[in-house]
DNA sequence: GTCTATACGCAGATAGAC
DNA sequence: GTCTATCTGCGTATAGAC
């Protein structure tokens, strides 16, 4: 691996995090390279604008995601666990969740008003875990339909705990609604 | 009523409607004193500071808030009912909601990042629906303990519904998420 | 490749005329 | 009270030296 692209992978690692703990908008060039340790000049090196960062960040993003999903499709055999592991992310991030949020929901949120942003790319990452969800709850028994509608319902609590969770900064709730959704699931 | 009292109202529901379709940071003054009519100069003389537009507009939202809890307090009868108008009004608003978001959520999403924004003015009003959810499952036999869990569990299903539903922009999604709420909330 | 210097536009905020 | 003019700082982006 080049030198640039190490720098590169490094400039995309750091937006990634302060995309996630300031959000987009409010991340700027300064605090980027400031971070990474490069000058803004040579920052215009490796990006032309602030929306070619983002879409690397999401890029990277979704390829990490995708992994962590086929890594659990091989490494679980059970689909039932696969969704538990799912739901247990969770509580496993809960630290971060209190200080900023789920990562994909706060991303998606902010990303999805903004005009000259895709859709597409904004949503990106929840689509794929809908989709997985989907085919694991099918693994079940259930029809596309029916695991369709489950999907939802998971990525609905999931999401609704990092809102909450993020509101009132509470980590005993967290663990307790996670741990009502995987009764949830046990009984699915 | 005098006449500047009408335009800083003018000025406080304008900035209420373009914070939530907007968001906070991404407002300008240009954007709400055009949206009003009125110069940029002449709306210093009704604010000093953006945060001055901001607390005003939290003030309104919460009194809002305020009133209408009051209101379902008074008009419904059974506690159930109130629970059930709370759920509801996901459902009505489900429009906005494809569009924008929860109005609540997500303005307490966004400003709980913000370093200078007070963290008891981000979160007041979902505190408030807490605490008059809280009220009226206590009136359905519960503990208080056990009520908040509650109280907090149909939170964190509707703020779920908002971000899911502003993702996927999906509104047979939210009825129906909404109605398992609502069955939910039947068996309590 | 990496830096410094700098241009440019926009948002927040102020002064002062009317 | 309402306006225009203007200032300042910041964030994005470019040019060009090394």
């Amino acid at each position: 691996m080049s030198k640039a692209e190490t720098i590169r992978n490094k400039i995309v690692s750091t937006a990634d995090d302060l995309f996630y703990r300031q959000g987009f908008h409010h991340t700027s060039f300064a605090d980027i390279s400031k971070a990474v340790g490069i000058s803004r000049g040579n920052f215009y090196y490796h990006f032309k604008t602030k929306d070619d960062i983002l879409a690397a960040v999401l890029k990277e993003r979704q390829a990490a995601i995708a992994q962590m999903l086929a890594q659990w499709s091989t490494e679980l055999p059970e689909p039932r666990e696969r969704l538990l592991a799912f739901v247990n992310m969770i509580a496993l991030s809960q630290e971060s969740i209190i200080q900023y949020g789920c990562p994909i929901g706060t991303t998606c949120s902010e990303l999805i008003k903004l005009k000259n942003i895709n859709y597409n790319d904004a949503t990106g990452i929840i689509v794929l875990f809908r989709e997985w969800l989907v085919e694991q709850i099918k693994l079940l028994g259930y029809k596309h339909t029916k695991a369709d509608q489950h999907a939802m319902h998971i990525l609905t609590c999931t999401q609704g705990i990092s809102v909450i969770g993020l509101a009132f900064k509470d980590a005993d709730y967290i663990v307790r609604e996670v741990d009502d959704l995987k009764q949830w699931l046990q009984q699915l």
